[in-house]
DNA sequence: TAGATTGTTAATCGATTAACAATC
DNA sequence: TAGATTGTTAATCGATTAACAATC
C-alpha cells in the first residue's frame, strides 16, 4: 500500500535514519517482531508518532502483531532510497575528506566514492582505500564523461562557495556541504549541511546552562 | 536586559550557531548595523522569527534603527557559551578524530583539545598540531588531575558504547559523538550526535524524490 | 517631527500526542 | 474467540508568522 509521498514533512524525514539504525540493530539481535510500543522505548519517541511516521509511506504493520523487523528495515531502505547507486566524488582531501572516504558503510550502501580532488600537491597521487587524490584541475575532465550525483566539501570555509559553484556547473545533483559556511545554490540542487561547530556551540550552550543551575 | 533564559526552546538555540556565523561574516564585511529585515533577506529566516528568537534573550535592538552588528555577535557568543573555555580530549585518532584536533577554529573559541586517545599502535605518539596521541590505556591516569569538559568519540559504532561508559566514569560534563551509533548516557549528561549517515541518507532520499518528479 | 524598526501580543500553522475503531 | 496492536481521526501542544503599539 504507497501512499502519495510527496508531503511528507521533513520532521517525519529526518526520523528516517534513526529507525533503519535501530531496525539494524535489531536484525543483528535476531529480533524479529516489534511493536511500537516496544520500539518507543528504545528510540525515545512516542508509540504515536512512530505509528504516524510509518504510516505517511504506507501500513508496514499487522494489528494485534506489530512490525516485522526485516521486512519494516528493507521499506526504510527503500524510502530512504537506499537501494539505489549514487556516484560521490570529494572536494578536499585533508582529514575529513579523508574520513569520508575512508568509511567503507557508504560504499556498501551505494555511495561510490569516486576520487577525491585536492590542490595540495603533497596530497595529490594517495590513494584512500582504492580512491585516488587526483588535481583539482582534473576535475572537469574527470567528470566529463561520468553523472556524478554528490559533491561533498571538505575545503575550508574561504574556498566552499566557489567549489559549490564549480560543482554546480559539472553538475552535480546534491552537495554535501562540510565546510563552516553557509554556500548558495539554486532551488533545483539539494544541499545538505554538517556544520560541525554548529553541533559544538550546542554543546557549549547546554554546558553553561548547566552550571547556571 | 537579560530574561529568564530556562525555557528557550532547542529549536531556538539550534538557530543560534547561524546567526553567529552569518554576523562574523557582516563583521567582516565591515556592516556595522543591520535590520531584523535585511538579516531575514541573507539569512532565510524570517525577519518576524529573527526577532522572536533574539527577544528570548533580550531586547538587543534599538527601534527605528536595528541592530548593532557587533554588539549582537557578542551576545550571541556569549549565550552560545563561547566566552569559556572547555577542556576536550578525543577518543580515536584515525582521519575523523584527527580532522577535529585540526581544526584549530576550535581552540580559538576555548575548545582546548588536550589529547587524543588510541589503541592503534602506529597512531600512538602522533602529534596533530600540537596534541599529542596517546594509548588508550593512559586515558585515566592523564585525566585523574583534570577536569574534563568534553569527550569526543571517534571510535567505530562498536566501540561507542564502552568509551561512552568510560568517559562517563571520568567523568566528562558532555560527548559529542561522531560513531554512527545510539548511545545511552544519564540524563545529567550533555550529549550531541553527529550522525554523517544519517545527513547522506537525507540527500539520497531528496535526489529519490527529485527523480520521482 | 516623521520614518523606521523593534519588542511583544495575537493569530495561524504544523507537529505531536491521545484515543479508539478496525482487524489480525 | 479474546487480546493485542495497528492505522487513523481528533485534540492538544508548540512553533512560526502576522500585526501593531511603543519608541528610537
Amino acid at each position: 500500500m504507497k501512499k502519495d509521498v510527496k508531503n511528507v514533512s521533513m520532521a517525519v524525514i529526518r526520523r528516517l535514519p534513526k529507525y533503519h539504525r535501530r531496525l539494524k540493530e535489531l536484525m543483528d539481535k535476531d529480533v524479529t517482531r516489534i511493536s511500537s510500543k516496544e520500539l518507543s522505548v528504545m528510540i525515545g519517541f512516542t508509540a504515536s508518532q512512530i505509528r504516524q511516521d510509518l504510516n505517511c509511506f504506507g501500513g508496514f504493520g499487522q494489528q494485534g502483531y506489530g512490525y516485522d523487523v526485516a521486512e519494516l528495515y528493507g521499506e526504510i531502505s527503500r524510502i530512504l532510497g537506499l537501494t539505489g547507486e549514487y556516484n560521490t566524488i570529494i572536494i578536499g582531501a585533508g582529514n575529513l575528506g579523508q574520513a569520508i572516504a575512508n568509511y567503507s558503510n557508504f560504499e556498501k550502501k551505494g555511495f561510490h566514492m569516486l576520487a577525491l580532488f585536492e590542490k595540495n600537491p603533497r596530497l595529490i597521487g594517495l590513494q584512500i582505500r582504492d580512491v585516488p587524490v587526483l588535481d583539482i584541475d582534473e576535475l572537469e575532465s574527470f567528470c566529463a564523461d561520468k553523472k556524478i550525483d554528490i559533491g561533498v566539501i571538505c575545503t575550508n570555509k574561504e574556498s566552499a562557495q566557489d567549489v559549490a559553484d564549480t560543482l554546480i556547473k559539472l553538475p552535480v545533483k546534491a552537495i554535501w556541504n562540510f565546510a563552516p559556511a553557509d554556500i548558495q545554490v539554486p532551488e533545483s540542487i539539494t544541499l545538505e549541511n554538517v556544520h560541525l561547530s554548529d553541533s559544538l556551540y550546542i554543546i557549549s550552550y547546554l554546558l553553561k546552562m548547566n552550571e547556571m543551575e
